[in-house]
DNA sequence: TCCATGCATCGGAATTATACGATGCACTTT
DNA sequence: AAAGTGCATCGTATAATTCCGATGCATGGA
């Protein structure tokens, strides 16, 4: 991942129907959630959570698929962890003692 | 981590300059570098390099030290460990299975 | 003490983001 | 074919961000 996609997605995270709308998606994987009820939940209309859609689509965070007349939303999980790798390597290269907490952590699952 | 601070910690991120900052201190951990050194190399005046670096350090990615006349500026990798952490968390709770390929890369270090 | 340096903050201008309603298109159902 | 559903896009108003120069404050050296 290169800096411009990494700014790209952190700032369609930077928002919090975005980051909501994204974490619910993360949960939700494989099957994805519809449209409808991501809209449903966010409490805004239509037209205003199809724009942060499309800004999650545009970062790479969020694949739709359409499934008859409904669309249905994937988080792209291979994204987040390029996301992540992007911001984690700057302290992984030549300095790995400041990444060992982080694993640590993360090796909770 | 909170949502709240977490979208602060990815708002900050989510431009270019303070992107750079943050990373280029990653990089020069534990030693850190000088405001002026961050000022020269972002290309913009003091005033709004200042601005930046609030924008970090509301967020808690950036903590400044009093060195004499100086300031150095140090990243906080806790910080960046726990953003990372609130992002990964979704995934690792009850889909371990989605946050393997992600450890496996993380491993590098 | 007096001047120079380093940084924060104020004020204002330009740009960008956010939200909504209205409209249009594609598809499904009746 | 006609009506209804689901979503994208356009136009627009408001709010937030970004950037700069000017100014103020604290510190260190002459």
């Amino acid at each position: 991942m290169d800096n411009d996609s990494a700014l790209l997605a952190l700032a369609a995270l930077a928002h919090p129907t975005r980051l909501d709308a994204f974490r619910r998606l993360v949960q939700h994987e494989p099957e994805g959630l519809s449209t409808g009820q991501l809209v449903e939940q966010s409490g805004l209309t239509q037209s205003t959570f199809s724009t942060h859609l499309a800004v999650l689509a545009k970062a790479g965070l969020v694949q739709s698929e359409k499934r008859g007349r409904h669309f249905i939303q994937r988080a792209d999980i291979d994204a987040l962890r390029d996301l992540m790798l992007f911001l984690a390597k700057d302290c992984c290269q030549g300095r790995a003692e400041l990444c060992e907490p982080l694993l640590a952590e993360l090796a909770c699952c």
